[in-house]
DNA sequence: TTCACCCGTCGAAGCGCTTCGACATCCTTG
DNA sequence: CAAGGATGTCGAAGCGCTTCGACGGGTGAA
């Protein structure tokens, strides 16, 4: 191993002068820089992180503190990882993936063992327990995902009331008078994450926009709740031809339902979902979606990390606009 | 952030006394270590990385080696990848990817940085560049695949010559008495990997064994190639009702160029494929394959790299037996 | 009772690097 | 020609930790 005494002897000078010839943080003479400059690319020098004064310069390490709970969401988590990943590498980055402890241990790890310069947080909850941690912690971070409090953090993720916005206007376009949002279950909205809320109210506003009627409906999963709901849309609302889908499983379940009922999809019911890519487009019926796009979430948690990092302000929260991609399951109302 | 002398103050113990104490590498006294603990924990200490001389404790980091040129293999390498971040954790290890360079670079940078202890090594070559280097690297590495000179390496695969016979051994099995490898362009078996070697031998093995017709075919990829290859099979060998194909973009156009020709699979043809199991599972006519076990193959890899680290011996190269699935594309030979 | 030895602990050195303060030069200026 | 300021370089300290060598006190044996 080469290391920066080697350098120094071999260009004629001290270590120091080799360390500010090489960070540029002193003048040095140029004479002296391209000499030492040759001198390191000889003999192969490369810093040893070893040597760093535990708060000097950087190690080139972004964490990534993934729930990787076996078997649990691991396409998704896959797709986030992997942008994280890429935009990483084109920042001359590594990345140290964090699989120890359930998260908030792994990340005082990262932080107190120095392992890595700053972390992206993904599965960020509405009360996360690694939230506190993260503020007081010296380790700069980008969430992937708005808590309830955000204060003192940076975080992306998709806008959910635009999505859920761009559902409606969809449907509008298309002619629909009376639609109806399926949403998660009742306890996503009270504990657990922000972006359902945020959904229903661009549900909520822009079908007042519109001057649609709309209704809100959290739902439950399974074959039996879906059987459930559609019984209840179609009594409640007869008129009803537009839904927006926000609950993943139930969106098969629900197709199912509503065709049993003698409606066809997109014949006689237009139904747009908020989800991944894979699952609208490989439901019994492809799905007009809104996609959380996982991709750019993740390179551009990276990129606000990397601003953190050079000091340059970035902004609290992040939401990234919201894209529809139509399929077949939407199509202009059939006027009486 | 809590360093070491902190703890020495709050358990009235020098520096070195802690050191010891937690690490158990002299004699403490029982009430000494349990101090020193207690103090430990209740500060929440853990020793910072920085601190450590370069050569000293290990990190517990494990570097992965994974080149993840954008859209290649994606999930495959993904699996690779998932089964050894479980693994690294089951070993309370963390895991560094890495992204830069095109691999011989990112070694270097890990081993000189002194960023890991060791390294997964994947996509491994015949000839693979970064060979000299690993043998040099002061960095304990075990490679996911086998390489041409494996001397002085650690490296872990499937074994391919036993998969080989497996497949025929399965078509022997069911009545076929004159059977054929349909394998990988040329190319494959002159420059790049040795797996594709190996299974012919396997192939040709067990074919002799039960005295079976056998012949091989290197083949291209691309719906002529599969035609050409169809048309020339049943040509030479009328009597041909086993087929091995090694060459996973070539599944499908040889099914449909098989079907073409009038022979139905499996009524008049068995066919068995080494790939992996999403591609056999997905085809025309679901493949009975020997499936490329990549999640094992991770676990393994990691176990090799932490029985080194231990100090432990390691055999220098680790075949997993091959299993074989059944699935729709063999039956018995129906006789004359 | 004395000597030898071992156990448990400590002090100090050293890892490779960065960075602060100091010190030569050399070039401006007055 | 002297004083002052740049400019470029060096020595030394220090980061948090491990580890070597040493030392003191207790124990057991003679």
């Amino acid at each position: 191993m080469v290391k920066i005494t080697d350098v120094a002897r071999r260009a004629g000078v001290s270590p120091s002068t080799v360390s500010y010839a090489l960070s540029g943080k002193r003048p040095i003479s140029d004479a002296t820089r391209r000499r030492v400059q040759a001198a390191a690319r000889e003999l192969g020098y490369r810093p040893h992180a070893g040597g760093r004064p535990p708060a000097g310069r950087r190690s080139k390490v972004l964490a990534l503190a993934v729930p990787l709970r076996p078997g649990v969401h691991v396409p998704v988590v896959t797709e986030f990882a992997v942008s994280v990943v890429t935009a990483a590498r084109a920042h001359d980055h590594d990345v140290l993936l964090l699989t120890r402890g359930e998260g908030e241990e792994g990340l005082r790890h990262v932080a107190d063992a120095g392992l890595a310069d700053a972390a992206v947080v993904m599965d960020v909850q509405l009360q996360d327990p690694r939230l506190p941690l993260l503020r007081s912690l010296p380790l700069p971070s980008v969430l992937i995902g708005v808590p309830a409090e955000p204060d003192g953090l940076t975080c992306v993720d998709l806008d959910f009331r635009a999505a859920g916005e761009l559902c409606v206007d969809h449907l509008a376009r298309l002619g629909h008078r009376v639609v109806a949002l399926v949403g998660s279950p009742p306890e996503v909205y009270v504990r657990r994450t922000a972006f359902a809320r945020r959904l229903v109210e661009g549900f909520t506003s822009a079908a007042d926009r519109h001057r649609l009627v709309s209704t809100v409906h959290p739902c439950g999963s399974g074959r039996d709740a879906a059987r459930a709901i559609a019984e209840r849309l179609l009594r409640e609302q007869p008129a009803l031809t537009g839904v927006v889908v926000h609950n993943e499983p139930l969106l098969d379940p629900l197709i199912d339902a509503f065709e049993r009922l003698g409606l066809r999809v997109p014949g006689d019911l237009s139904l747009t979902a908020v989800c991944p890519a894979p699952v609208a487009g490989s439901a019994r019926v492809p799905v007009t979606s809104v996609t959380v796009p996982s991709a750019e979430l993740g390179t551009r948690a990276v990129h606000l990390l990397v601003r953190k990092l050079s000091g340059a302000p970035v902004p609290q929260t992040t939401l990234l606009p919201p894209r529809l991609t139509e399929r077949a399951s939407t199509a202009a109302r059939v006027l009486a």
